[in-house]
DNA sequence: GTATATGCAAAGGGTTTGCACGGTT
DNA sequence: AACCGTGCAAACCCTTTGCATATAC
């Protein structure tokens, strides 16, 4: 099904700027609310910070995007398109990586089979301490 | 070293305050800075939510506190005598777990052998769909 | 034509900061 | 006595909301 039957499916109506957060998402490939702006305003400067919100929501309830939070800040929304990865957050540089699920394969098992939860892993940024930064730490 | 001591091995001043937010923070087990500031009032009604921010601060610099992110809203603080929990925060019911951080094990030496990366599993919550709640959604 | 979506401005929650006063060392 | 910590109020960032207008259906 294509992303604007989707929107009708639901009730949702078709917009420039629903046509223009969603391009703009999947150009991104990830962005925070204020970067998505950015982006839509270059081809439609009047479009507002709070239309890119109830549009964002939108989108995520008819599953066009997703979001995570990566950091203490604004969530980042992410293209459906991409694969789902795994954050990690460095304490100390607050660099990003993004790495494939597959390292967590067993843990998400263990948490549905010990526990009954049904994870999403890519949701929430795993937050501790890169290779660079311990290594620095190290030589100190 | 106690408590006292560690503050001043920083340079940090012993204040009634900061003893009261430590005290709220142990005794509760956990809280976000309003549930603390609450607590912290019932014995000094003067203390502001600034001078909480500002303590907890302090504390977490030194040791004393360490802070997770649950959800979207207000960080939650511990005390740092707590065994450290893995957070599983429902989607649809909002209900938090604690759980051992033993399921953790394997893929955090995964992570800490693959990537380099040292995980603080306690910093951020995991989220997904609890037992309960994907029980009620296959019976529907 | 009617209900939904938008822009704008204002309000809201949580957190931080500037400043003068007060307290710890 | 000197400096750090505090209370208070204002500022701040991010997000949500109310309302009148515009627009997709």
């Amino acid at each position: 099904m294509d992303w604007d039957q989707r929107l009708h499916a639901r009730g949702y109506r078709v917009t420039p700027q629903r046509t223009l957060v969603l391009a703009a998402v999947n150009d991104l490939g990830h962005g925070t609310p204020e970067e998505i702006l950015a982006r839509v305003q270059v081809e439609a400067p009047k479009v507002n910070l709070s239309t890119v919100y109830r549009t964002l929501e939108v989108l995520e309830d008819v599953g066009l995007v997703t979001h995570a939070h990566l950091g203490h800040g604004s969530p980042t929304y992410h293209s459906v398109d991409d694969d789902v990865h795994i954050h990690l957050v460095c304490r100390t540089c607050d660099g990003i990586e993004s790495i494939p699920v597959g390292v967590a394969r067993d843990f998400l098992d263990a948490l549905d089979r010990e526990q009954g939860f049904s994870t999403d892993i890519g949701h929430m940024a795993i937050h501790g301490v890169c290779r660079t930064c311990r290594e620095v730490a190290r030589d100190d």
